[in-house]
This record gives C-alpha cells, structure tokens and sequence, in this order.
DNA sequence: CATGAATGAGTGTTCATTCAT
DNA sequence: TATGAATGAACACTCATTCAT
C-alpha cells in the first residue's frame, strides 16, 4: 500500500495544508495556555510546543492575540464536537447528565479544557471582544440545558411547573463554579466526588 | 511643642505608619486589578491609584508579587469583616442566605471583588503559592457553609439526613460559579435575578 | 514537434531567459520602491509586485540589496534610453532644454523615477558601493550638459567666456533640487510650473 | 563660588530637567541619523550615542517616530536660530546670500544637517505627516528667500520686473540641490566650490 | 521616607534568507 | 525552475526593579 503522503512527519511535498498545520499550532497553544496561563504563554512557547521556530507563526496568524483566540475557539469547537457523538440519540435528564459532566474537568483532556477556559474568564473581564466571545458559548450551552429540561418535562421525568430557564442557568453555574474548585484543588475534587455532586445537584430538580 | 510630622515635604525624618501605607496601596492595588485585570496591571498604575510614585512600593514590599498577594487577601479580609458585621446574632439558612448573597456581585464593591476573585483564580492555576491561599480561604468559606446548615438541622429547618458537606461544596460551586457569569454579563444577570437564582438554589436543599 | 517549454506547471526542466526573467523582476522592484520607499520595500511585495513568489529571487539575485542596486540601475538605462531616442539629431541649448525637462518628474512614470532616485540618495549616503554608482552616474549625466552647453557655445547661441562646467553643475543641482520639491509637493509644482521655472532657469545662462 | 548644580554630569538632584534630557537625546538621534541614515538607526544606537540604556527613550517619547521627528525639527529649529542670530540687521542680497550660504554643507555640522535632511526627504515620500512637516519648513524658507529678494528690489538692487516668487523657488531647488550633490560627493563639491556656485547662481538674478 | 531616573531583560513582531520538494 | 514553508536574528517597545538624591 502507498504511503499517504499527508501523514505527520514525512518527507511532506512542497506544500502544506495551512488548516492543519494552523490546527496543530492552535492546539499546542491551547496546551500551553492550559499549563503555564495566559500571563505567561509566549509565542516562543507556544512555538517550541508546537516543535517549530518561532517565526512560524506569522506565517498562519495575524498576532499573538489571533493565535490565543483561536485556541479558545478550537477547544469549544472540540467539546461541541465530543458532545455531538457523545449526546446522539440521548435526550432529556439521561443527556443534560452526560452534557454537564463531559463538562467537568474528570480527565486530564477535561482538567486541561476547564484550566484553559478559566484562563479566558480573566481576561475576557477586560477584553470586549473576548467577552462576546464568551457570552456567546455561555448561551449556546445554557440553551442546549433548556432544550434537554423541555424534554424531561415533556417525557413526564420533570414537573411541568419547573422554572427551565432559571434551573438551566443554575445548573451552568454551579458546573462552572465546580470546575473551579476541581482545576484549583485537584485532590480534593476527584472525579467521582464530582460526578456524585453533580447528581446530587441534578436530584434537586425533582420538586 | 511636638512638630507635626505628618506634613509633606519636610527635611525631617518623617514617621509614617507602615500599615496604614500598605493597606493604602494595597487598595489601590486591589481597585486596579479589579479594573483592568491582573495582566495588565502595572506596579505604575498601582503607585498612581495609590497616589504616589512607583519607587515607594520598593520600601514597603518585595516586589510586586507581595503587592498583589496582599491586595488578594486584604479583599478575603474585607469580605470576612462584613460578613463578621452582617452576619452577627444570626444563624442557620438565614445566616447563610446572607453570607452567599454578600458573594454575589450584586453592587458595584461586590462585583469589583468577584472580578479580582477571577483574576486569581486564573493565576493560581500556574501558582502553587496562590493555589494554597486559595484553597485555604475557599475551605474557610465552605466551613462557614456547612455550620450555617448543621444549624439548620439542630434547629429543624432542614432535614437530619442531609449531606452537609455535599451541599456546601454545591452551595460554593453555584454561587462562585454565578460569580463569574454575572461579572461577565452583568446586564443579563441583574442584582435581582441573581438574588432569586440563588434563592432557587436553597430551595433545593428542602428535601 | 517542439514542446512549449514557457507553459507553467510542467515537470520537464523549464528553459527561461535568465535575463528576461531578471528584468521582470527589477522592473517590480523599482516600482516597489517608488511606491512605498526602499526602507518598507520588502522581497515579498518585489516578488508579489513580479507574479513570482519570493523563493524566485534566490535563483537570479544575490540578496536583497542586489535587486535593489539592479533596480537602480535599470531606472537609469531606461532613462538613457529614453534620451537617446528622444535627442537623436539635436543638439545645442534645444537638446540640453530636452534632457533636463526629461528628467523632471513632469509625469506619473517620470515622477516614480525620481521617487525612486530619492530613495537612494538617502540610502546612498551610508554606502560607499552605493555612493560609487551615484557618483558615476551624476558624473554622467553632467558630462552631457557641459557637451550641450559646448555646442550651444560653438553655435553662437552661448557667449563664450561661459563656464560651461560650473553652468553644468549648476543646471544639475537646479534639476535635482526641483525633483525633489515636486516630488514631495506635487500639488504644487506642476508640470506646467516646472517646465516654466527649468525655462527661467535656462534664460539665467544668456549672460 | 557655589557650583550650579544644573551643569551636566555632577551629581544632579533627582529631579532632572526633561526639555533637557529630551534635547540630548534628539541631538544624539539627530547625529545617529545623519552618520548612518534613517533605516539604520535603532533606538539601541541612538541610547548608546546618547549615553543611556535603551530604555530611556521610554520616559521621554512616544517610540521610535517620536524621537525621530523631534530629531527633525530640532534641526530645523537649530538652523533657524543661527539664521536669526546671523542674519539680524541684515537685508537683501547681502541676507539672502548668507542664508543660502548657510544651507549648504560648507562644514561638518551643515553636512550632518543636509545628510540628517535628506534622509527625511526619502522618508516624507511615503509619510504623508513627514510631508506636512517638510512642505511647511519649505515654504517657510522660499517665504524667507521672497522677502530679501522684494528688499533687493526696493533697495534698487535688483530689477522691479524680477518674478520674485519663481526666483526663489529656482534658488531654493538650487540650494537643495547641490546640497545633495555636496553630501554624496564631499570631495569634489568642496566648501569653497559650493560658494563661488552659489555666487555664479546668484548672479543670474542680474537681469 | 519618597522620588522618579535609569536599567536591561523579556516580549511580540517583522523579514531576509535558506532549502526540500 | 519555482515554490513557499521554515528559520532565527533583529527590532521597537514594555516594565519590574534598583538606587542616588
């Protein structure tokens, strides 16, 4: 069989897919952001991650805050993308459980994504672009925890007089605000203490 | 007759009290990171707010690092003297509604603390000597949680068979974690709303 | 049959004029610069300006600064060429009156060449190599209004007790001092009101 | 006698005179840029040649642009004064003579004056507020030229029908041009040359 | 004690050059 | 031959720190 040409590593031909050598440098900035933080990621760093100079980078961004945005963006568009396949077929209580946990940083990829996005919550504080950024992502999964609270009430699993909108937020809110907690204090917050919480949080909806 | 050392610009040694300066630029600290965020916050800006020149810094810290490691605490000691104020003579859910709305950013001074809370947040995931501050502080505020609801069970409010411990990390993650959306999206999140989110949020512990 | 070797894309050895392409690529350089400015004159926008991309200039140029000494010199040639042609079978006070209104910037593509000699000038001043090439060619240049001034005195159109090389030297700098001027205020200094001024200058040398 | 602690080099007060310090700066870009042109100049070399550690330039200008504009009309303003100086009570040809005279680079520091100009004249190409600045210290010296040229004529020196304002445009393109010929050849084009073309020149107003 | 001038290391960015394909 | 990906040095600029006054 030939060899794809297009495998890692190769003699590559001449020319190379900017996507994924753009993809290959986002994702080891989103690694070293994840790591050392925002404050201190530097393009060399991000660079030297990626196994390149540090000139690359002009070639594939428009700056320093290009290449950080992007990596943000990547790792929304990584968890949408896992929840997806993950969430296929599922509805109501049973995927609203898994959504939220695929949420919370119980793996290593899951700690790295909840340190990154931490990250993003700081500076979006004094970054307007940043901000619209996050409301945005904010809404789109506060929206996919309403959506999956509708079908729970019209499975019968819920009462109908729960207030959606207001339970959704408060779901968002304290996956968030675990996720904190877990990033900061790792060894308290094992996944399965986080897991048994966030039943526990979810066993409130019955009333 | 004693000269009165506290004018400006005299020869003499003068007698300052080195608290009372350090708990002023300590202010002025904590107001500009709140402000404009930890990355962007220069020990000028600080000296400016403070009123002075950047040099004085040098006399009554080691570096900037103290400077914003103190103006962290000194807002923790802040909080902790208000709610110390607030909270005295009273006990139980009452007690706790209280202390987990005055972490809310429901005012100016409030949301001013939940955004320097979130700037350290992201500093301390690549900071050690952050991270103990700050599980140590979150620890204290979670112990005030669960005696607030061992209170509520000893005086029947709530049910003996509640998991205090469970429900006081939860009762954390949701309030920190509407911390942040509401100091992200302060126009969503009202004083108002947040006030009945998290009234919500202690209604699911009547089970 | 003879295979078209000048079609783009084909995998047999591509057989190009080496000089043809040279001139291509000079040609895009002098406009560059005359454009922009030799400091904001990259290889990049020489190549872009070309059609080529930037690995060209490695096949047909030692660096940079050779492309950029090419340039100058065929800006040179061209102008050469140019009154070659034009002062064919003149001679006199009328040739003499030809070449210095040739070489005022009365037009958009005799305006970029003196765009284009101004930036070397500058440059020139910190380059010996350089300096060497604008001296030859201002000597030149010189040398060829002393040899109308000669002839405008041969043919009774001069007196003779004229100092034909201070005359010279000094209708050169009149020329390249009002280059200059209309260069940087073309606004100002028409056409028309160049030609008028180079008119007045050349009616100072009946004396 | 008590030593004014204002002179250079002594043990200063803290306080510094920032006018000053500014003014020893731009006169090192100013030398900086005349010896090694516009796009050889670092604000490294300029910090050397002044002195200082690079960062300096960072207390007393907004960047590079800013120290190399104000480098410009330092010179500017230099040439002035010297001209206000030499000039007072003079008129006419006698004052014009001297004027021009003056703008030539008779010497080292009339050199590193047109060398510093011309750089600039390179830039302003591609600079439209380097333009402005050029065009406006132009025209403040053609006005200068039209104004002892109009007292020549009323001192019956100089003929009433002269067309004062294309002579002094003709005699500003002079002047800036052999100035250039002058700082590209500074052996051939020697100080004493430079005066009898200038005489030559002026001569021509004769008619 | 307070000042602010000066330092110099570190940063993001640009770009001529090289070279495998 | 032509490409354009990759390099790495050089640059302007920022800023915490130091320290003479």
């Amino acid at each position: 069989m030939a060899p794809t040409a297009s495998e890692k590593g190769q003699g590559m031909p001449k020319i190379v897919n900017h996507d994924t050598r753009r993809a290959e440098i986002v994702a080891a900035a989103a690694q070293v952001v994840a790591r050392v933080g925002l404050e201190a990621t530097t393009v060399r760093a991000i660079a030297a991650e990626a196994g390149y100079s540090s000139g690359v980078l002009d070639h594939y961004f428009h700056g320093k805050d290009d290449i950080l945005l992007q990596a943000l963006q990547a790792s929304h568009r990584g968890i949408h993308e896992r929840l997806r396949v993950q969430l296929r077929g599922r509805r109501g209580l049973d995927a609203l459980r898994a959504m939220l946990l695929d949420n919370l940083p119980v793996d290593p990829q899951r700690l790295s994504e909840a340190r990154l996005e931490i990250q993003f919550w700081a500076r979006s504080l004094a970054d307007p672009a940043l901000t619209r950024v996050q409301v945005r992502e904010s809404g789109t999964f506060r929206g996919a925890i309403e959506r999956y609270l509708h079908e729970a009430v019209a499975d019968g699993v819920l009462a109908a007089a729960v207030n959606v909108k207001a339970e959704a937020q408060n779901l968002q809110a304290f996956v968030d605000g675990l996720s904190v907690h877990a990033a900061v204090d790792p060894a308290r917050l094992t996944a399965r203490l986080q897991a048994q919480l966030l039943d526990r949080e979810l066993a409130g909806l019955d009333r």
